[in-house]
Formats: C-alpha cells, structure tokens, sequence
DNA sequence: ATAAAACCTATAGTAACTATAGAGTCAAAC
DNA sequence: GTTTGACTCTATAGTTACTATAGGTTTTAT
C-alpha cells in the first residue's frame, strides 16, 4: 500500500509517517518504479505500535528504545519497566503540577465575576505582585 | 541595575530575559554608555507579572493582551475572564487526559513486575496493538 | 492527451525558551 | 598601562513532535 492508504487505515498524517521514517521508527519501506512508499502489514503494525506509545506521551526517544528492545525479545525487560515507571512519574507530577495551577485559577476566576473595569479587576490583582 | 543583577532578583535567566524584550513582554530598557541595558524598579515589576502569568502556564500571546489592558484601565475587565477562564477549561482537560494516560500505565506497570525476558514481558504486550 | 490526484524532497514554521560563538565593555589587580 | 576576568552584546542554532508549504514528478481517470 502507499502512503496514502498507510495514512488512512492508522489514522497518522502522511507528513507524521515520513517524519517517523526520517527518526527511524520506521524502516524505510521498499520503493515502486515511480520512486512512492510501499508498505506491508509489519509496517502498519509497527505504525500502530509507534501511535499507540505517543498516546501515552511516551517521547519518541523512548520509542526508538522500545523498538530496539522488540528486536532483542531474550533479553531481559528489565529497561522496560523502567521506562513506564518513569513515564507514570512523569505524568503524576505533572499532574500535581496542573492541580497547583488549577486552584489558583480557581480563585482568580472568583475574585472577578461581575464586569469591572480593568483596573478594579479582582483578577489583575491577583496576578500583580 | 544591569541585566545580570535583573535575572538574579527576578529568578529569569539573562536569556529569556531578552527573549521577552524581543517578543515584546519587557519594554527595550535605557542602555549605557557601552550599549548595557539598564533596567528600573517599574521593569522589575512588569516582568514578576510576566513570571506570575507563566508560572500558570499562560501563553506569552496572553500575557501581551494581559499587559496592554493594564494599560488601558478604565475599559471592562471581561476579556480577562475569558483570558482566565479558558486558561483553567485548558488545564481541566489536560488533567483529564493526563488522569487517562495514568491509569493505562499504571495496568502496563502491573503487568510486568518481575525480571521477565522482552518477549514475555507484560507491558510489551499491552503495547503492542 | 490532458487534467487531477497522489506522491516526492527539502525547507520553514510552531512555543518558549536554552545554548553557543564571537565580539565588545568595564573594573580591578599587577 | 596593560592584562585578566567578569559581564555584556548580537546573531544564530538547537530543543520536541510535528505541520505546512513550495516546487517538482508520477500515476490515474477522462
């Protein structure tokens, strides 16, 4: 299949799949006559699995890692648990992060509910400091 | 006071300190004898409220529309709770997200907690589609 | 035969910085 | 009086994971 076939069924751009080529998550696929992409099913697969790891924010550094890791299955997974144990790290702070901001929001959006002028809002005071 | 002495007081590095100057935060401050940028107390406070704004994670776009309203005193402050509340709606969902992104995680971290080889490692298996 | 759709490469843009290179300024020590 | 070191200057490139564009080639449909 081309590009543009591999597109539709995984649901990434076409830009995104030369992209991950160029970053190597993908193998570069063989090529027609006229010089287009095909594709197999191992590479949709592959695709898939790519997508699948960026749903879950994993940075394509990691990816690359986790591919490697695929191709070696007798070693120990060991560096596998280690990296989404510090991508759930990562996500926990980040939601402690938002929550910090979120209450400060919180009390930002009460201290101005009516239609003041800029000067007597209650918000740009809370952000002077 | 220099730009160096500015970025100690204020906890902004000397480069993003220029980096706001350029994308027009800071006001272009007096210069010296030898072309050194001179800063005052009133520069001081505008970038302590650039750093408040980003520490919530506003975007600079934002931050810009916030300073020239507070230039603009007497107009309604209804643009600043629009500014404010999308600001927090943006930070709800991305909490949202993240609270997802967290629990798969967490199910891929319990699916292999032992010392296992790559190919039968929990996690990879959940990885793959 | 030609027009449209799909593909190609290479490059620039996004956000909010950070880091570097290479040069100029300034105060103090020698 | 010069030299050292700390500080500053501008301009440019790098970061992440894409997205968008320009300008050209190939395939497909009419």
């Amino acid at each position: 299949m081309k590009i543009g076939q591999l597109a539709k069924v995984s649901g990434c751009s076409i830009q995104t799949i030369r992209y991950y080529e160029k970053e190597g998550l993908l193998n570069p696929p063989s090529r027609s006559e006229g010089n287009f992409r095909l594709y197999d099913e191992k590479a949709l697969k592959q695709l898939e699995f790519v997508k699948h790891c960026r749903s879950l924010d994993i940075p394509l550094s990691d990816i690359k890692t986790l591919l490697e890791l695929k191709n070696r299955p007798e070693e120990s997974c060991s560096s596998i648990n280690d990296l989404i144990a510090n991508q759930l790290d990562l996500v926990n702070q980040r939601i402690n992060e938002l929550n910090v901001l979120k209450s400060e929001l919180q009390i930002m959006k009460k201290a101005c509910s009516s239609d003041n002028t800029v000067e007597s809002c209650g918000i740009m005071k809370t952000l002077d400091v």
